[in-house]
DNA sequence: CAATCAACATACTAGTTAGTATGTTTTGGT
DNA sequence: ACCAAAACATACTAACTAGTATGTTGATTG
């Protein structure tokens, strides 16, 4: 049983890895079982369709790390807006898990998946609509502790620096460069002042 | 003559289409083919490769359109905060060429063959670059002319907007609804009025 | 008016794709 | 130790992929 789940596991974790690096359509079936050792039998004894299994890497791979890197320190900060900044920070630059070359992992699929695809849609609105909310009650938290300006939307600002976000991940590809991600920590730091 | 360079420019023009819509990989020439009513021999006559053609989108289809749309208007505004303002605007809400449902076209293309592919990367590359290049350029047009703060940096500016674009409109994607659209452009003017 | 070549058309191929059919092995419960 | 079911293994298939080989047109040009 636990030998039976480690397999599982093993083709979610190197899937994930393929399908962030080269895109999902770009990541056959064949490579997977091939990378991972796992025969063709097994891959459809744990996962119906590779559809199936795309859904279950949002869910059981990027969903965990999501919440414990993105969403549950915007919940226990007592300071959201220097929060904002210092987890974006640490995404750009110091979180092992993302890499320079290879974007956002939400990000990629959300553009490659969309809108052709319900069930990923599906997937990853959920995925990151609940990282737009933690932002936005974060900072409705900062408002009412009197740490930004009465003037300020949430809502809005939350969509801005996901979108920054975002973006600049698409950047950091193009150029193949971190130096891209300083200036625009800069920039983002500019900005958020600008909301106190 | 006129009939073969228009050959060339429909299957140029669909196939942009295709893979607008559904993304490079994901479009087969079989598919173009089948739309266009061009046949085979004809494709690979006046294409060497799927990639020459990818190649050719972007520098026939693409790059004119941003030049036309992107660039030029910036070069000749008299007021560059207003003209990214408005700019961003007429792309997310008023331009028919680019659907809501699709995202960015060079967006889309920069995540999905940057970095497995050197030379769409070298041709999207130059293609971001320029548009990088002229709002830099009028924001420091923009500082000479006082109309906005000494201490604002054009190059992290340039960054900050170009990312949130791409990001929002994989928002766009993602929701299926210009609302995020709404939101967005409402937080990029207060952004935009704090460099002033 | 014939020859030439650009511009297409058709039929094919070799490789890859997701998925299946049909097995064999391992594992846990009795 | 035995048996059923879970977990895996192997060999296959049908559809699709980019690309090619080998044609046929139809317009120019000497």
């Amino acid at each position: 049983m636990a030998k039976a789940s480690n397999t599982r596991q093993t083709i979610l974790k190197k899937s994930f890895e393929l399908i962030y690096q080269k895109g999902y359509q770009a990541t056959s079936i064949d490579e997977i079982i091939a990378t991972t050792q796992v025969t063709k039998g097994a891959f459809y004894y744990h996962f119906k369709t590779k559809d199936a299994m795309g859904i279950a890497i949002i869910n059981e791979i990027v969903k965990p790390i999501m919440e414990r890197t993105y969403i549950t320190p915007l919940q226990t900060t007592l300071d959201p807006l220097a929060e904002i900044y210092t987890m974006t920070q640490s995404l750009l630059l110091e979180n092992s898990f993302l890499k320079l070359e290879y974007g956002c992992p939400a990000g990629n699929l959300a553009q490659e998946m969309t809108p052709w695809n319900v069930e990923f849609s599906k997937a990853l609105h959920q995925l990151i609509t609940s990282w737009q909310t933690a932002i936005e009650e974060s900072l409705l938290k900062a408002l009412e502790n009197g740490q930004i300006r009465k003037s300020v939307n949430a809502k809005q600002v939350a969509y801005f620096v996901i979108s920054s976000y975002w973006g600049i991940r698409n950047f950091g590809k193009v150029y193949n460069s971190t130096h891209c991600y300083d200036d625009y920590l800069l920039e983002l730091k500019s900005y958020l002042d600008t909301l106190k």
